[in-house]
DNA sequence: GTCTATAAAGCGATAGAC
DNA sequence: GTCTATCGCTTTATAGAC
């Protein structure tokens, strides 16, 4: 919008918001012009794929900031019972913050329920899949004793969570949501 | 696609089937067309105000199925504990195999996390916020003692549940992520 | 590298014949 | 009530000047 930057993964962050706020078809070139401040040219200088080629850079993005902040934690967390609770604690946390209790949307949870899953197959499997192994590898060290239901049952509860407090507009619910998943066992 | 209907109401649920497939933005007259074998002209008979017509129509279709299958046997199940608990069965039976356990989106869940939120804001907001306020009342009346944090939770396992089936490709994903939601308490 | 101009296709919506 | 033809606009992508 404001100030132009001049490298291509610079403008990756800038993309990935206009994207989370449009959905894949709903952003145009027009739009991502503006969220950059580049023109066309400067665009497919950088991507010359296209707004594809973009969507799928801002998805490799997303994945590493997930490996570096959740999923390596969550990964190194798994080996005594006290660091993989501290492990699961410490994604609820960047979650709650990188979601901003539902006011920012989950990307690959948004391509997952629209036709863009078939284009980005391989990365929104992937970054679920790897989700749902790495928390279930915590909560098996943790003392779980079925570590991958519950695994899913918490990423799960994190996206309906964004659903729910997007569709009733309150934040709050996100956290609802969140805080009575974890309660029964705290893990 | 095969027959094409003569009645406004028979319409409906083909626009519906087309919508969730491709999404609001991504659903063009010319699919539209396809689902249901009309030409422009007679859709624009039919709904004069076009695509948005179209998908607030869906939308109140949607509204009123849950209403008699969903919501309502809620509603009346919260005299007593025993009815209550099964008015909960009785709408995660319809619900799983409404969403034929991920397989099919949820159209206001899906429109409440991209911009038609704004367009159908009172549809979205009315159609979740039913749901967890005769949830909340079942939940009560059967003996919850956070009966609205607790609706909060199981309806976002449900709208969660299908975002991560479709993301892992695996409806078995939706059913464990409602039985776990469930099995803690049984509500 | 960055821009503007423009091509080629698809969009929603309308008009008018039947 | 249903169709086809078409308008006007927006889309993605490319070309070429600077």
């Amino acid at each position: 919008m404001a100030k132009p930057p001049t490298t291509r993964d610079a403008v990756i962050p800038l993309l990935a918001e206009a994207f989370r706020e449009h959905g894949y078809q709903g952003t145009s070139m027009a739009i991502l012009q503006d969220a950059t401040g580049l023109g066309r040219g400067s665009l497919y200088h950088f991507f010359p794929g296209g707004k594809e080629e973009m969507a799928a850079a801002v998805l490799a993005d997303i994945r590493a900031w997930f490996d570096e902040r959740v999923f390596s934690p969550l990964r190194s967390a798994s080996t005594g019972a006290e660091e993989a609770r501290q492990g699961v604690d410490t994604m609820f946390d960047e979650v709650r913050t990188y979601f901003r209790s539902g006011r920012r949307v989950c990307l690959p949870g948004v391509f997952a329920i629209g036709r863009e899953r078939d284009k980005f197959d391989d990365a929104v499997r992937g970054y679920f899949a790897e989700w749902v192994d790495t928390l279930t590898a915590a909560l098996g060290a943790a003392g779980s004793s079925e570590p991958r239901s519950r695994a899913l049952q918490l990423i799960a509860a994190v996206q309906g969570g964004i659903v729910l407090a997007r569709a009733l507009d309150d934040p709050d619910v996100f956290d609802t949501v969140i805080d009575s998943a974890r309660a029964p066992i705290d893990l």
